[in-house]
DNA sequence: TCATCTAGCACCTTTGAAATGT
DNA sequence: AACATTTCAAAGGTGCTAGATG
């Protein structure tokens, strides 16, 4: 958590490639108040944040126009997923297969994002027996808000690149002065970028000690969110006094009405950052501008809906140091849509586009569910959920052979804002 | 002309099978 | 024979950079 937030402080960025990149830092949570011995998936989709495109532009990130249409939406399943509640609580969550890509062909199961926006990961756990039976299982939703980042192709801000550099492991190489001849070397070919001018004057720039002090870090260089992880809690016991039923299960749910109610009594879900969420944009944070509000909409879930003891308490007037740095942004997204307390895919027999269950979408039937991403693993099979989807097909192959393949999509799979 | 994207590179860590030791 | 430890090559993850693209 320690250094997702001096990311943050400074602006997260992660690259995407063509190929997939895995997030740095990666996605790694702490769970707890599941039930022992019941079976919970755990999913992450992306969410954007806004609108909006960005570009980078004198040292700060600035609107460059609208966003992109939204891309079919995937979600990575845990590879772990299902376990048992006692599985997930045992160590931290982590996330660290996955992997985005800016490749809308993509055929690898990667999370696909579009380059020059900002997105949010979210964090879906799920208590069904298996992938097939999780089609109205009761779920619940966290998000943080020191996980927001803007999807880059190249590193923009040196100051990122930086961190990066100096945490993670596999860019070493660029950490040691001097071993790295091939920077030097090319040196006088630079272009105009704002950020690899920077970048290539880092060398010179430095001073000494300062270069020095950071290898002593770099020694000692342990991942920091691993030893830190940032920790959420379904508090299944408190669930009943956070959500009002009502909200859980809109009327169009094709669950009975009956048992409608029936779940909201048992679980009742509550979203705890959904709820906030709604809490503030209804209430207090109203006069918040941009993103320090949605930042300390999404602190308030965590601390005052999850009781979480690890984050620090965010006043709106006393936002860490270097918030006032990120870039400002536009106002939010519309005000999200109600949802189901319930998880609402379809899934079809492993390998078959055949039979397929009754669904509900808040959108409508023309709007299908989101991808689901399974990574490879030796436990799985490969999968399609191919219920909603003409176009099947063309974009995944069902057993494809990397076994990550399920339906596209435009919209996601938890196809509301957080 | 410029911002952005892509592919290939060198350097590094991680992984897992094979070899070796107990 | 079973298990633990070590070795080592392959796979994969980094940022950097020149050139391509729109």
């Amino acid at each position: 958590m320690g250094l997702w937030m001096k990311f943050h402080q400074i602006g997260t960025e992660m690259i995407i490639t063509k190929s997939g990149r895995r997030m740095f830092p990666q996605c790694k949570i702490k769970v707890s108040g599941l039930i022992p011995y019941a079976k919970y998936l755990m999913l992450v989709d992306f969410v954007p944040m806004d609108n909006f495109r960005y570009k980078w532009n004198k040292d700060q990130w600035e609107v460059a126009g609208k966003a992109e249409p939204q891309l079919p939406c995937r979600t990575y399943v845990h590879p772990d997923s299902p376990a048992p509640g006692s599985h997930w609580m045992k160590e931290p969550v982590s996330f660290q297969k996955l992997k985005l890509t800016n490749n809308t062909l993509d055929q690898h199961g990667h999370i696909i994002l579009h380059s020059m926006h900002r997105y949010k990961p979210r964090f879906h756990i799920v208590q069904a027996d298996d992938l097939f039976s999780v089609r109205w299982s009761i779920f619940q939703v966290f998000s943080f808000p020191e996980t927001v980042f803007t999807s880059v192709t190249a590193y923009q801000n040196e100051q990122i690149t930086k961190l990066k550099i100096d945490n993670n492991p596999f860019a070493k190489g660029f950490r040691e002065h001097g071993k790295n001849t091939r920077r030097e070397g090319r040196a006088k070919c630079q272009k105009s970028s704002p950020a690899k001018s920077q970048k290539r004057k880092l060398p010179e720039e430095k001073e000494p000690a300062a270069e020095e002090r950071d290898f002593e870090k770099d020694e000692n260089v342990d991942v920091k969110e691993e030893s830190n992880p940032v920790v959420v809690s379904s508090g299944y016991p408190f669930w009943g006094s956070e959500q009002n039923s009502s909200q859980a299960f809109p009327a169009a749910s094709p669950v009975p009405a009956d048992q409608r109610e029936a779940l909201a009594r048992e679980q009742q879900v509550p979203t705890p950052s959904y709820h906030t969420y709604r809490f503030h944009e209804a209430g207090d944070s109203q006069q918040l501008p941009s993103r320090d509000a949605t930042t300390l909409n999404d602190f308030r879930a965590r601390c005052h809906a999850l009781d979480l003891a690890m984050v620090p308490e965010h006043d709106s007037k006393q936002l860490p140091e270097g918030f006032t740095n990120l870039p400002p942004l536009p106002p939010p997204l519309p005000p999200p849509q109600d949802y189901t307390g319930v998880v609402n895919m379809a899934l079809d027999s492993v390998g078959k586009a055949g039979a397929r269950a009754p669904m509900y979408s808040p959108y409508g039937t023309e709007q299908g569910l989101g991808q689901w991403v399974v990574p490879s693993h030796s436990q799985y099979r490969a999968m399609s959920y191919s219920a909603f989807s003409t176009e099947y097909n063309t974009q995944g192959t069902p057993g494809h052979a990397h076994g990550t393949m399920a339906e596209w999509s435009q919209y996601p799979l938890f196809p509301y804002a957080c």
